[in-house]
DNA sequence: GTAGCTTTGTGACCGCTTTCACAAGCGTCC
DNA sequence: GGACGCTTGTGAAAGCGGTCACAAAGCTAC
């Protein structure tokens, strides 16, 4: 199979929460240029993006929502549960740890860690959280997928200790840039970076108008 | 000035990040090298990127940390204090408003909304949560940013007032594009989508190394 | 069956980001 | 003060993702 970009990956998981919605109350059928509307983008990308992975919809007609859908569900993997490991009992972790959203989409966070003695052994939902040391022991029971919401300076050192426990997809909320081997993925959500890049935004516009109006 | 990559803004944060850490402990000086070794990119891409906004190296010397990171704030926007609002008092929320490193790096939230009348009222930290119907009069008293965290289905009409009210730089955490009028800042963190593309990278790297080992 | 309208799938093109490669500049050592 | 080593800054080349445009294909009407 050729090279799928990342950001094709990302916009079919858009394309598929579009979809979802319109199956309880739309038609049951809708066109590339609809779609493309819903998602921000255009119908010849929705086209080739889709195109990377099969021919899903009909000349002259368009997608069927359902089909769609399911053919999504299959490309992205979701057709599976996935076992989620949570690392980090903090703000982050118990706002994930209550986002049912997950669970629904087929991602079960089924534990969670901290080196706190103060928080080893709480419940958290129907969760206890449990201490550092047992990590591997866990992970290697079949974890598909750790989530690190630890502090900056602790999360290269907790990305290690789970990759060598033979997890191969960590999704990061510290604010650094993780170093991992060939063939692990990590996926970084980094709020610092995304509200920095709004500051420069902000100072660049202004600047931009400012000369606007001059002219 | 030039056009900016949206991915060079975003590393010149990351850049910062790191020289803040070594200016406690770290040596004076660094090579567009060593920078480019902690962020996990090239040397030479380090120099494109400060080469952008100008020259702030000594050749045969490296970069001061210092300095350096004094430009990056400069040039990111940092030297002032934003005024943040956040609009949803629920789980997320309530992580963000924990998140004290945001007012540290001068990101300070100013008020809280909410449309649920049990919340109204109640106390966040030093905040009291708002009802959705002061949201324009907040605003409109010099809120630069604010942070959307509100279920899928309001977030459009949240960012439409929100806009509407003038600010210019959104942060959206709901899981859905967004469509706003030139000009106006957004970015998205978006968790379900970074989930599965980890859950494609499983099946599709599994799918790599099977057909490698058959090689 | 065929004319006409619609919409897909895709190769070619385009523009932007990254990488490459090297001349220019700075400090040091003798 | 001159030679040497190191590192920057930057034009040029390469690579990649996005857009365009059109032939192919399906559906409807008559």
């Amino acid at each position: 199979m050729k090279k799928i970009p990342e950001s094709t990956v990302g916009r079919l998981s858009l394309y598929l929460r579009l979809l979802d919605e319109l199956a309880v109350d739309g038609p049951p059928t809708l066109s590339s240029e609809e779609l493309a509307g819903r998602a921000g983008t255009t119908a010849a990308q929705v086209r080739k993006d889709l195109s990377f992975f099969g021919t899903f919809g009909k000349r002259g007609l368009g997608y069927s929502v359902a089909q769609l859908a399911s053919a999504l569900r299959t490309i992205l993997g979701l057709e599976r549960r996935w076992r989620v490991a949570l690392v980090g009992a903090g703000q982050i972790g118990k706002a994930l740890i209550g986002y049912r959203d997950f669970e629904r989409q087929g991602f079960g966070i089924e534990a969670v860690f901290d080196s706190d003695p103060a928080k080893i052994g709480q419940r958290w939902q129907d969760l206890e959280v449990r201490g550092a040391c047992e990590l591997e022991a866990v992970l290697r029971d079949g974890i598909d997928i750790v989530i690190v919401a630890v502090p900056a300076e602790a999360a290269q050192g907790v990305v290690d200790r789970v990759v060598a426990s033979g997890v191969r997809a960590v999704l990061n909320f510290a604010p650094t840039k993780l170093r991992v081997p060939e063939g692990v993925a990590v996926k970084s959500v980094n709020m610092a970076v995304e509200l920095e890049s709004l500051s420069y935004a902000l100072v660049h516009d202004a600047a931009a108008q400012r000369s606007r109006r001059l002219s």
